[in-house]
DNA sequence: TAAATGAATTAGTCGCGCCTAAAACGTGGA
DNA sequence: TCCACGTTTTAGGCGCGACTAATTCATTTA
């Protein structure tokens, strides 16, 4: 019977775990500029951090002076439970409290760091343990593991291909608010008809059967998987 | 049109507030050391904070040296901000989330830092705008006024007098699991059968027909209005 | 009225997590 | 190969909010 013991940890601490989760997508070692630039801080400051994550034992992260950062496993668990909050969150607070998507994801990066296991628990009874959040994001599980998406950018997508939107990014309500005025979330299905060269707008046909110009702002903030 | 603007505080700055304005009911100082105690502090480190929190603009507390402190017009408001989180959070847990009485004193007492004024609203309205919480505090209004309650102690109650609950301490969730196995919870009627002298125990009857021998900490942490 | 006592304040310190400025590092282009 | 430039780290500092130890204050009692 192995207690999974875990001292508190800072929300300090924790956004930055997040946001070396979020950053390693793909990359192998995470830049402290580009940390520092994600959390909005100077490059000085990631630099303490990263000594004393490292340092811990436990140790959370893997650093190396001047080779970047990754997670340790203990690191990547913590950071995955905090995902899960957050995810957790903002489904909650559309299913429960009315709230709209493009106004959870400053709630919930709050929050995250204050429920505890037991309103963790009770709210994801309550949503009937789902697996995707509201922006298509996939919820951790209580032991740590993610589901993996083979989505590409919508700008990725070839003239005359098709996508279904498996999710977007959830950081900028603007971008919120215009994705719902075109019907672009999760599940709708989207037909490229047009694509101007020089990175120009993007022109897609939805399922409802309006078309649309898209820029690059939009399309690569888009996710979908291929259809047909 | 009086916009009411405040900056930001810390949830060590809202902690301080509540205390002050839970201490005060009746006294008209609060003593350092009382606050030390309630919060669990070194008095030298309220000394501090006290000079702090007197020393802004607008000043939150009045504070003498050697004297004590008590809450300006804006500190007053503010406690009752958080306390109206506090007791809002309470009873949400229980209705929505199936806590029980015992358990959500600890979760609010942390969430009530940390919500938005949107999150406040919806659960006020999910709640239908409650006027009381779970252990029968009363809730303070957006505008901060909040009922007085004129009731006494259970243990002020003579041999023959009837009292109904009309709250009950909630910080102590063990004392809380008792009251709720000897059906002592608000809107319960108890009469007093006997009183034992030198500060013995207190036998009352419930209104469910039982009769129960209760000592001073539970009659001290249970308050009633008389009836007939 | 003066000494004793307990409460409160001052003085000094510490960890946290951020900052700026200066130094050091590592790498791609000449 | 080496130098210039961008990145990263080091050095030093600051506000916050706790701490302990030493001192001062207010009040009570002799
Ligand atoms: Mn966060
Ligand atoms: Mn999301
Ligand atoms: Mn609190
Ligand atoms: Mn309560």
């Amino acid at each position: 019977m192995s207690v999974t013991y875990r001292k508190d940890l800072s929300r300090a601490v924790e956004d930055y775990l997040k946001a070396i989760y979020e950053l390693q997508r793909g990359r192998q070692q995470v830049s402290t500029s580009a940390l520092a630039e994600r959390l909005g801080f100077a490059s000085a400051s990631v630099t303490g951090m990263l000594k004393k994550l490292h340092a811990q034992s436990p140790s959370l992260v893997k650093y190396q002076r001047h080779r970047g950062v990754t997670l340790t496993q203990t690191g990547e668990k913590i950071a995955l439970e905090i995902i899960r909050h957050h995810r957790l969150i903002e489904l909650y607070l559309i299913e429960a409290l009315g709230y709209s998507w493009d106004e959870v994801h400053e709630e919930a990066d709050r929050l995250e760091h204050f429920i505890s296991e037991s309103f963790e628990d009770r709210i994801a009874t309550f949503l009937g343990e789902p697996e995707v959040d509201p922006h298509g994001d996939p919820i951790p599980t209580k032991e740590g593991y993610i589901a993996v998406s083979a989505s590409t950018r919508l700008s990725a997508l070839q003239v005359g291909e098709s996508g279904r939107i498996t999710k977007v990014l959830d950081e900028d309500p603007e971008l919120l608010r215009y994705l719902t005025k075109l019907g672009l979330c999760p599940q709708a299905v989207v037909t490229v008809t047009q694509r101007d060269p020089f990175g120009g707008p993007i022109h897609i046909q939805t399922d409802a059967g309006a078309t649309q110009m898209l820029g690059d702002r939009v399309t690569d903030s888009v996710y979908v998987e291929l259809v047909q």
